[in-house]
Formats: structure tokens, sequence, C-alpha cells
DNA sequence: CGAATTTTGATAGACGTCTATCAAAACCCG
DNA sequence: CGGGTTTTGATAGACGTCTATCAAAATTCG
């Protein structure tokens, strides 16, 4: 009924509070065979740490970092309104969040921003990466210097991150070209892909996955390479328009990054006649709203402000010290169509 | 930087502990004007209780207990698993969780049950309710003896029930209509409805959802009245196969409750050359099976797991006298296609 | 005004853990 | 065995809040 604590642990296992929290906080001069006596008896008594007091007595902060390009895509500055409004909420837990920004696409301003953290005001870093060596690098010294880290939306394959909180986006690409081919069923014809620049990376992901399944399981569908959007509206807008009007064939339209402006209007200005299934990426004011008005078809999303979350526990727990792999629940692939909008 | 405390709250009052002490805990014995002064100063610091310090100082718990249908399908028995998890893992908080079953549909059992509930020993409750005049009753008399109630999954309109945590059903039938009506695009034909009876109410309002956009957004589509399941893979399996079997116009098929393996047999009987597009209800062993198979196209999906911790977050906080309605995160409609599963 | 009553203050100890210090005990080694 | 070293124990106070008790002060009212 009560849980034990260390009295009980002491009692049990015959030694003095003191040694009980030698053991606990892994401090030195405890011999083998008493450490051993005190650890069994913790697994005896499934005692357990309680972090509350444990956290009230050594005033206990978790002061964490999130990085952020300076971006100006709709996206981008969701993600930045949900840190803060996380940071809010956790901070009756302790948690400080401090926002940082960086020039997006940047390497070496990422890295430079990561060189300047001081493990005396920061104890972890949540940081949407860059992909460059540089950056691989600048997280190894963060490591090094004792402070936890973990990539946000963008991964840095290959560095000495603790952990990623974002979508597949190979899995992402796939869902999406599953939807639109089942959109397009019936009907054959061509299929026009736009891109950004929001994240090359990601971009580059989602195209593979896209063309993977429209391949294999539409092959009645052809592809047209993708347009470079640079995440740019009316960029977007001018080059789709362009293309749906030079090509009467085109039935469906990918858009795996930003500028979903730019694609409502394109289809805007379409012949009444004309029916063209549209998916794109993420649940924006925009988006939601061709959703509503039917012009976009369904909507991939991931839920930023799930991710923010996850990246705060993440890091807390990382910060605890809980070895075993902390679970946070992966990021989903999410689907929106006009009926299920939250 | 450092939170205020109490002795702050008191120095800027010009009180004593003791005082805001009684101020803060509602006791009584203060004249007005004293516990002004104490909450002006309490606005003024953005003093906020440390609630780990005081759960500790009070060995506060909160003894939770949740309420299941004794059923038998895949569904309910994820949503046991999940509150066995989540009980394990909310345990270092001090929340304590008892699981209860009940018989499925048997209103009376459920109030019976409810009305064994006694404030000495459960301090909240989440069930799956049953939808009926005498719960209400018994959930109105719960709330008198002031215990806390939620309504999961299954929601129990009209009663005092402090907050509900699932899914939209009305919203899941129209999304659900939205794809299938995507799906059968550029085809047309009749479209096979399978009921169950998992829980009445929840079907009858997807069916709803359901029809009302497939009349007004797919009018060339015919809808067939539902088959009535009843939640039984064989009976559902033989009526669809039947179905399926006489009217080779059928090129779509919504399932709205349980007995997916049903489904999934039914269309495993027909010939190859049959292509037919369906949708149904809750990501489980089998209907995750189907997906990939390609014989299901998508899965409308709740998750049952989040449900679960929703509640527990809804029910602390209620207990914790949050007044201003704490906000817990709804519930989506989730879309799983073979592509996107987790 | 004085007594009764209400309001306020002061103090002590608790919750479970941490930190620090000092003394006592156990061990090691020559 | 004795001296030095390592290991262990005991104790006190802290973190922020709660509860309880008793005394002191302020208020009310006849």
């Amino acid at each position: 009924m009560t849980r034990p604590t260390i009295h009980d642990v002491a009692r049990v296992a015959g030694v003095s509070l003191s040694t009980v929290d030698r053991v606990l906080n892994d401090r030195d001069g405890v011999r083998e065979k008493t450490r051993d006596r005190v650890l069994d008896a913790i697994g005896s008594l499934g005692f357990e740490r309680n972090l509350a007091a444990a956290n009230l007595s050594r005033k206990r902060r978790y002061r964490l970092c999130f990085i952020l390009p300076d971006g100006q895509n709709s996206f981008m500055h969701a993600l930045e309104a949900h840190v803060a409004e996380e940071a809010a909420a956790v901070l009756r837990d302790f948690t400080v969040i401090e926002t940082r920004k960086v020039p997006a696409f940047d390497a070496g301003a990422l890295a430079e921003m990561l060189r300047s953290l001081d493990p005396e005001t920061v104890d972890g870093v949540a940081m949407v990466a860059t992909d460059a060596t540089i950056v691989r690098i600048a997280v190894r010294e963060l490591r090094a210097r004792g402070i936890a880290v973990v990539t946000l939306v963008s991964d840095l394959p290959g560095s000495e991150k603790q952990g990623f909180i974002g979508i597949d986006n190979v899995q992402a690409g796939r869902t999406a070209g599953s939807l639109l081919g089942r959109f397009c069923r019936g009907r054959t014809g061509r299929i026009a892909m736009v891109s950004g620049s929001m994240l090359v990376r990601d971009h580059a992901e989602r195209r593979l996955g896209f063309e993977q399944v429209l391949r294999t399981e539409f092959p009645e569908q052809t592809l047209i390479a993708p347009l470079e959007g640079r995440d740019d509206k009316d960029l977007v807008r001018d080059q789709l328009a362009a293309q749906l009007a030079a090509d009467p064939g085109i039935i469906g339209v990918y858009s795996m990054g930003a500028g979903n402006r730019g694609v409502a209007e394109a289809l805007a200005g379409l012949p009444p006649e004309r029916d063209v299934s549209v998916v794109v990426h993420e649940l924006t004011p925009y988006s939601r709203e061709a959703l509503l008005h039917g012009s976009f078809d369904a909507v991939l999303h991931q839920d930023s402000r799930r991710e923010v979350q996850g990246a705060i526990q993440l890091l807390r727990s990382l910060l605890d010290g809980q070895l075993p792999s902390p679970v946070v629940e992966p990021i989903r692939v999410e689907i929106y169509m006009r009926d299920n909008l939250p």
C-alpha cells in the first residue's frame, strides 16, 4: 500500500541511511559488498525513489534550450508557438525552456549556436537539425560537455544525438502515394509534384516514398518531375498554374513542402470541369480552408505540439538518468480530410 | 528565477504563514479583508503552489477506478491492456488504478457497480458508459458523494459526468464516407454497410455521418441497408459473403463495428477480378494484416492508449481542483492506410 | 468597559530525499 | 599490534507545503 522509502531500504539492508544515500547517488566510499546488500534490498522491496521529493530537496531544475530555424513558413511558426505554450505549461514542473533562432539551412550558424551553449546554463537541447558534418561535430562536443541532445522534426543521422522526435518522411511519402493513387483510380493521367526547400532532406525522402508506391501500385499513372517551389507561394502558384494549363492530362497533385497557399491558388484558377485530386503536407490555416472548400482532398500532418511535448519528455527523462532508453510514443503520419479535421 | 513560496506571499501580504495557509486551503476563520490581502499578494507575485511539495506533505494519492465492459472484442481487450499498462506507469505519481468489469450493454449492472463505489476508497471514476437513465442517476449519486466522474470511449450525454474522452462518432462516419466515396470514384455501384452491436449508440452515429456524406457528395452510389453482424466474425462473414455474391454491383464496404475478421474473410472469398474498396474501424491485429495484404483500403482508429492517458490526466486535474476546466487534447479520428501504420 | 468570541501568529513536526560534517568502527599493512 | 586509511553511522538542516495546537491579539457585543 505505502511505497517503500529509503528508510525501509536501510532497515532491510541492515545499513544506515547515509549508506543507502551513497549507493543511490553513486557516491564512492562504499565497499562492493555493502553496495550489493543495498541493491538487493532495493530489488526485493521494489523501491523506487520518489522523484518529487528528490527534486524538491535538491532544487532540481531542467534547463532546456530549443533551437529553431528562423523560418517564415506556417509550420515553423506553429512549432515556435507550441514551444512557447509548452514552456509556460511545464514551468510548474521546474522546467525552464529558452528558445533560440538560427538562420534556416545555415549549418555553420547552427554549429556556432551549439558551440556557444554552456553546461552551466543549459542541461538539454532540442534542435531542428540541418544535415551537415560540422553540426555532427558540434553535437559531439555538446555531449562531451554533458549536455543532452535530441533532434526535432528534422533528424541528424549518424550523430551522437540521443533521440529523434519527428515523422518518418519516407513513410509520409508512401502514404501520400497510397492516397493519391486511390483517389485517381478510374482515371489515367499524369501526377504533378511540388517540392520546396523547407528541409531538403525531408523532401527527398517524401518523394522517394511517393514514387515507390505510385510506380509499383499505380503504374497506370505517369509522374512528372517535381517543380521546385522554394516554399514560396507566388512561385508555387505560377509554376503549378502554368504546368496545369499546359497539360490537361494532369489528374493529381502532391505537394510535399510549404507553399500550400500557392497550390490552392493555382487550383482555384482551373476551369470547374477540371477534376484534380490533391494531397499536401501540414495542416495550416490555408490547407485547412482548402480542405473545407474541397480543393484539397487530403492533408498529411505531423502534430508539432506533440513533437514539442515528446522532446521535453525525452530530455527530462534523459536528464533523470533513466537509462533504459525512455519510451516516448513515436510521432505519427496523420491524415486529415475535410471530415476529420480536429 | 526562483519561484515565490508561501513565505514570500506571507511577507508581501504582511501576514503569517498560518494565515496564508488558511487562505490557500480554504479554511475558515479568516476575515474577508485579510483574505483579500493574501489573494492580492498571490496575484502580484504570480505565486503558484508547488504541487509536488504539497502532495508530498499531505501524502496525497489519487485512487482511480476504471469500469470497462466485460467484452470479448479486440478493441475492449486493447483498452483493458492499456489501462493496465498506464496503471503501472502512473504508480510513481501516486496514482492507483483499479479496474472493474461489468457485463456489456447491461445498464443495470453498470449502475449497480457505480452505486457500490465508496468515496473512502475511490476518488475518481472513468467508465465506458451504457446509455440509460438508470446510469445517469447513478452518476449523479456518485458526484453527490464527491467522486469525480468521466466517460471514456462511449459517452453519456445529459449526465453530470465532468468530461468525455473519446471520438466524435458522427465525424468518424463522415470521414469514412469521404474516404470510401473517393476510393470508389470512377465506378458507380452499391455500398454495403456492416453494423455490429458493440456500442449501439456509437454505430448509429457513425452510420448517420457516413450516409450524410455519401448522399450529398457521392450521390452516384447507392447505399444498401446495413447488415447486423453483432460483432460476431462468423455471422459477419456469412452475411457479407452472401450479400457480395448476390450483388456483383457492390463496389464498397463500410464496417462500423467489430468483426473485422469476418469482413476480411468474406472479401478473401471473392474472385480476384472483383474490385471492392473497404473501410473499417479500429486498428487491431486483423485489420492491420488486412491493410498489409491490401484487402482493406483504410482503417479508422481511435487511439485507446491516449484515451486512457487522457482520462487519467483529466481525473487528476479535476481532483486537484484546477477549476478552469482542465485542457486535455481531444481524441482524433485517425486514418490508417497500409503506409502509415504505426 | 469587560467578557466572550473571532481572528491571527508562532511553533513544532511531518512528508521523502539530499547534503554535509564529524565521529566511530572496520579494515589494511608493515 | 598499532597506526593509518577506508568505510560506515549518526545527526542536523534543508526543500515547500501541510496539519495541529496553543497563545496572543483584535474584534464584537451586551
